[in-house]
DNA sequence: CTGAAAGCGCTTACAG
DNA sequence: CTGAAAGCGCTTACAG
């Protein structure tokens, strides 16, 4: 189990620790013959630098924390996946934390991550104490949840993606609409609920809001006790796909057919919408794109590049799919 | 952004660097004059060793290497989670890898996180060459896929499961039963289809078996051409969830009612399942105990202990839902 | 019980 | 162009 180390290969090349470390780094001046012998050295003892300690000396470890609630719930994977393609490709490494949004967990990671010399962390979450972020020295990207103005996030545009699908539900006919919102406290839910507020107000639409926490089981009941008691409701935009699955369990159970007889909208546009039957209408968010730019944002913050602005703003999309009636830009 | 060390510590409290190690690891002999003076100077100081350094001496850095091949698969979310859960209470961190089964990818992470002194890596891939794991020096456990015999795998019960799925198929009264298989070369999709085979063969059932790879897309095209092509087919079992719901939405294309008109059981008990309507009968795998198993194991041999075996097979478990006639244990 | 010293494996001023 | 030295922040034999 020994390892073999600089000075291994400096012993073989006949030379210094200190010219083996500079063509490690092609920093500095190196002779041609110095050089060649140490690659050959490299070579022959197949030596890997250690990274630890270069990390120890250069206060860089090349890893990014990624701190989100919880990988389980079908939106982040996709957004992980993204932060870790960016990473791999300019050669950082991604440490997975998820904390179920519990406070605690969350300052307990950034601790952690903090001390393993992590070079920044992107960050989903909005119960975060911005006091406690301030002293932490490591560049930090907020994703999907706005956290502070001092913060750059990547978000999408749930506003005005709340819009158009109540429109949408509009445009397909529906005269009473319910909206099942997101968490409380969300800003994400928040924008989406203010959204459909502001249509179906400015338009005169019959209208409910109920709250479903962006959760399948619980959307699927709050769906059947508001269809009870609402029959004439034709309409629904919930505030994710997950949510909109449940509904549609819910009328499935109740017999009302979709989209003949009741339409529903979704907002995400994660996998699962498209092996639903039938298909799901949805909002599509760039995940993806969300994911890969808080990554490039926060290499360029590496690179001590400035941001432009402290606030992504990522366009959201209308696929019809269907569970609306109108024929859209998708199948 | 001057971070304070040991030797800050010791120098405020009136002792040694070496002092203030010893009681940051309760280890050795130190004076309960002393160790309150270093305790009461850690905490004035807010002192938090640098975990970087303690790697360095130690080689141990408390971290865990996940390569899997896309936490995007609605598969490994949970099985990640759970190893991070597992992790986390024991004080260890998680490196999440996506490898896209490339053995490329795999390797260079392998050697990625060899320099970053991992303590050990639980590793799902099927394509590795287990002489490139040899000489790594750091403990292994593999995940849902068997590697070798030298290197302990967690895996779930998948021919057995495979039998029950196929016989609750053949009990809910199916004539002509198709297997929708995974993978070529992938250990679980071949015991899969090894436990159908057995059972069909055995009772002399009408089947027929084609490959849709674990794919919703190609399991939604492929059960299109099969159904169209065996219209008496009444009875598919597929290799994994996803499948399934391919299945589902190509049979609600063709306007086959499920499970009246056709019946069709899953595996891996992924929550997708549950959302789909009809709800989806299926196979479950105890994918969250197979996550904290494997990494509890891992876990172990850090500390040396020797594992009682090298392969550890978890139960699986029918539940029936809406896509077979069977009342089952669960609705 | 305690401290000085050496060392984990690398990097970078500093002399030459 | 190159090497000796000091240092990144900790830990642990070794003396005392």
């Amino acid at each position: 189990m020994k390892v073999t180390t600089i000075r291994d290969v400096a012993k073989y090349a006949n030379v210094s620790a200190a010219t083996v470390s500079r063509v490690l780094n092609k920093k500095g001046y190196v002779s041609k013959e110095a050089e060649e012998a140490v690659v050959k050295a490299i070579e022959k003892l197949n030596f890997q630098p250690n990274a630890v300690a270069r990390t120890l000396y250069s206060k860089s470890s090349r890893m990014i924390g990624l701190i989100l609630p919880d990988i389980t719930n079908p939106y982040f994977p996709e957004l992980a996946r993204a932060i870790e393609d960016v990473a791999l490709s300019n050669g950082y490494t991604v440490v997975l934390c998820n904390t179920d949004d519990d406070e605690k967990k969350e300052k307990q990671y950034i601790e952690a991550l903090k001390q393993k010399y992590v070079d920044g962390i992107i960050l989903v979450t909005n119960q975060l104490d911005v006091t406690d972020l301030a002293p932490m020295a490591v560049p930090i990207i907020a994703l999907d949840r706005i956290l502070s103005e001092d913060i750059p996030a990547v978000v999408s545009e749930n506003e005005n993606g709340a819009i158009v699908a109540t429109e949408h539900l509009i445009d397909c006919g529906c005269k009473f609409i319910a909206h099942l919102r997101g968490p409380i406290g969300l800003t994400s839910a928040e924008d989406r609920l203010r959204g459909f507020q502001s249509v179906v107000q400015q338009k005169g639409i019959a209208n409910i809001v109920v709250n479903s926490d962006f959760n399948f089981e619980k959307s699927e009941e709050v769906t059947m006790q508001l269809l009870k008691k609402y029959p004439t409701i034709d309409g629904i935009f919930t505030s994710s796909d997950i949510t909109a699955a449940g509904a549609m369990k819910a009328a499935h159970t109740l017999g009302r057919t979709i989209p003949d007889n009741l339409q529903i909208i979704g907002f995400d546009g994660i996998p699962l919408g498209k092996m639903l039957a039938p298909s799901l209408t949805t909002i599509e968010q760039p995940i993806y794109e969300m994911g890969a730019l808080g990554a490039r944002l926060l290499i360029q913050q590496f690179e001590n590049k400035t941001l432009d602005t402290n606030l992504y703003k990522l366009p959201t999309k209308l696929v019809v799919r269907g569970t609306t009636k109108m024929r859209g830009e998708k199948a």
